[in-house]
DNA sequence: TAAAAAGTGTTGTTTTTACAACAAAATGGA
DNA sequence: TCCATTTTGTTGTAAAAACAACACTTTTTA
């Protein structure tokens, strides 16, 4: 089958097998379509009928104001979907536009067939469900994490809010950051320049360490924690 | 049963009767309980074993960092549920505390009975999940939306986000903030005094106007939506 | 109902941030 | 590999926000 080995590494469909996977790809009437960095895979406002899940590549997920502001609200990589939670509350259009951040490929999946147990109630379609469940589970936990680090007041509590957190996550000092300088910038929505003078009067005063994507929290040792 | 009234007025038990909704508290191994103001539901870092229902009163997500900043992450009305997220997540211990904000009372319904079917299939504990989701989805809805209020740039930029939001829900120029002013600030995460200033000057300008916790949008007649 | 507590608006000052403009470095294609 | 694009760090300046301190109002509660 077409993708499978692709489809078997996503949230979703991580416990398929081949045949399975095939049954549900008509169940959820999908289809597969790949799109070039840049590309809108879909766009704000734009009737909804389906959930995406990205099988290879990246977007982001980026909502336009009333008045024009651009921002990014997340990140989607390999394996990540959007929309569930637009399904569930009955949103009929996108509330937000995905743009490819690199040549990448997504399944549509109709969303009425994928948050409703269907009528032949195909055995694995529960095991679908449930993976959504999980799956928004960590949309949340994102976003709450997201907003505890914009909370902060000033642009050095917010980063030291995110690095503490991705020390936290990779069980030590030296982490790597998911993202650019810049859209690192985006994410805790802050100016960049500022950021960027700020992470050096950091690295200065010897809190932080970093190089490329690189970084390393600096223990004080008079601080106990 | 005691407090059937309440619970089929939540997201939860809704569509229950009552011998239904008897047999799911059986089945989710709840207890009931009752909190006075700023009493604490449940506590950062104590161990989760349950996922929390109010039934009546209203409570605040609040989270200390290590610097010992608190910060407000959400407010929880009766029919609300807290935990969904950490339970799907696999958490052990509660990542915020639950603070009451007047006297409340609520459910604790263990997580493991339910988020996982019951070895019995009783039919309606498929129903909770689902609502359960569609909780979680309202969840994340409303995170995004803060988050996208948070991203703006100045002050006035954000209470307009959350004005505008407010006004497309109400479906009227005039609605009602379900703050205080200050828990708006604290919302924003902006400085109240200085949030205040930004409001005065926008009646001034004759952009808002205002009373209490009543509000309206005025729109420009050259300004074209 | 009186006292205490919480919420609100105002001000001047200090701190922080955004902004703009630039050069250098890194990256990615053709 | 070379050119175009993107990312990054830096600076000075202007704008915005936080802060602190206060008086006044509203709400809560003992």
């Amino acid at each position: 089958m077409e993708h499978f080995d692709e489809l078997k590494k996503t949230k979703i469909f991580k416990d398929t097998n081949e045949f399975e996977c095939q049954a549900m790809m008509f169940c959820l009437k999908t289809r597969f379509k790949t799109f070039d960095k840049h590309q809108h895979i879909v766009s704000q406002g734009e009737p909804m009928d389906d959930i995406i899940l990205i099988i290879k590549g990246g977007a982001i997920v980026e909502n336009i104001d009333s008045l024009g502001n651009i921002s990014i609200l997340m990140r989607l990589k390999k394996g990540d979907v959007y929309g569930v939670e637009s399904a569930y509350a009955g949103d009929t259009v996108y509330k937000d536009s995905l743009v490819a951040t690199e040549r990448t490929r997504v399944l549509f999946m109709n969303k009425h067939r994928t948050i409703n147990p269907c009528e032949n109630r195909c055995k694995k379609h529960e095991m679908v469900i449930k993976n959504l469940m999980q799956s928004m589970a960590q949309t949340s936990i994102q976003l709450l994490d997201k907003v505890s680090h914009m909370s902060k007041k000033t642009i050095r509590d917010k980063l030291m809010s995110y690095f503490k957190a991705l020390e936290k996550k990779s069980g030590s000092a030296y982490f790597e950051i998911p993202f650019s300088k810049t859209e690192l910038a985006n994410y805790l929505s802050v100016d960049r320049s500022a950021m960027s003078t700020e992470l050096t009067k950091m690295k200065e005063e010897g809190i932080i360490d970093f190089d490329k994507r690189q970084f390393r929290l600096i223990k004080n040792q008079n601080e106990i924690l």
